[in-house]
DNA sequence: GGCAGTTATTTCAAGTATAAAATATTCATG
DNA sequence: CATGAATATTTTATACTTGAAATAACTGCC
């Protein structure tokens, strides 16, 4: 048997590497890139941000509604921020506030029927491009990286607070 | 919030074209994470943001500066953006811009001595925080991914336009 | 030389983002 | 049932972000 055939410096005690720092910048870059492509699209097509899809996104989802809190832990977004967009959005008659009976501190916030009709096309539109964006991936590459990624969010809200 | 583990709806009955999209919304979630916790690291631990610190590392790894379009480009954010975030680099005299003789438009910007010598402080907190925080990837794992990212902003990019 | 077209940067308006403070409400506990 | 702690949201101040318009300077071509 024989040993690694590259002149690697030291096998067992590998200083920290920059591996992870590698991989970090190349999936900031490439999320960065999808990002910039579905806010254009969306922006040129559907007059939309992509604040707000994502939140319009996340009370499709959402049966009876969701309150701002939830929202924000949702999106990994500052409450303040929610705010702001779920403003806008109100405004524009595609979401809508109401108040719970048994909790006056918090609303509920839900998709006007306009709203839902609006995020149905364009929830379409998002879901090929997201198609297209990330063709490199084949089927049972993607199946693993949604393994490799799942929880991975959660594990860092989680592990962060301590350190 | 709640977490409960998923009930793993059988992979293969799925239609294909949701994959990707999973994917690509469990990719945002965990960069997002990352990004937020590195970014409160940086500002409690040394009173400087996100943008702040990638410009400077940019900086760092560009011998002999950057111009403006140059930062906007490696950082994917719009030019006018870099603007605001040089301003505050100048402000604290982290960074100076200088007039190269040859091209009156353009600027390049550069960390000074004492930018220089902070960045090395923070860019090794930053390396570990970036190891513990993607230390769910094994080695080997973490090799197979960069490969695979390797490009796809560029591709997303290039391909984008045409679209 | 003069002028059109391009490139580099800044400015601008609007929207997004954060952390922290302020407000309002609920809950636990004595 | 008072009151202090906890929770939900908004407000505030500051910073980031974009796309588009405005400036300024360079390039090529006649």
């Amino acid at each position: 048997m024989t040993f690694a055939a590259k002149p690697t410096p030291r096998p067992s005690s590998r200083p920290p590497g920059k591996q992870r720092l590698r991989l970090w910048l190349r999936i900031l870059r490439a999320t960065r890139a999808i990002e910039a492509e579905l806010r254009e699209r969306l922006r040129v097509q559907f007059q939309m941000t992509l604040p707000q899809f994502d939140v319009m996104a996340a009370l499709a989802r959402a049966e009876s509604g969701m309150t701002m809190t939830e929202l924000s832990r949702k999106l990994m977004v500052s409450n303040g921020n929610v705010t702001g967009i779920i403003d806008r959005l109100v405004n524009d008659k595609l979401v809508l506030r109401q108040a719970p009976a048994e909790d006056r501190r918090s609303f509920v916030v839900r998709l006007t029927p306009k709203g839902a009709a609006q995020f149905e096309l364009v929830a379409r539109a998002h879901e090929d491009w997201v198609n297209t964006l990330l063709a490199d991936f084949e089927l049972d590459e993607t199946e693993r990286l949604i393994g490799e990624f799942d929880g991975l969010a959660d594990r860092i809200r989680n592990g962060g607070t301590r350190a």
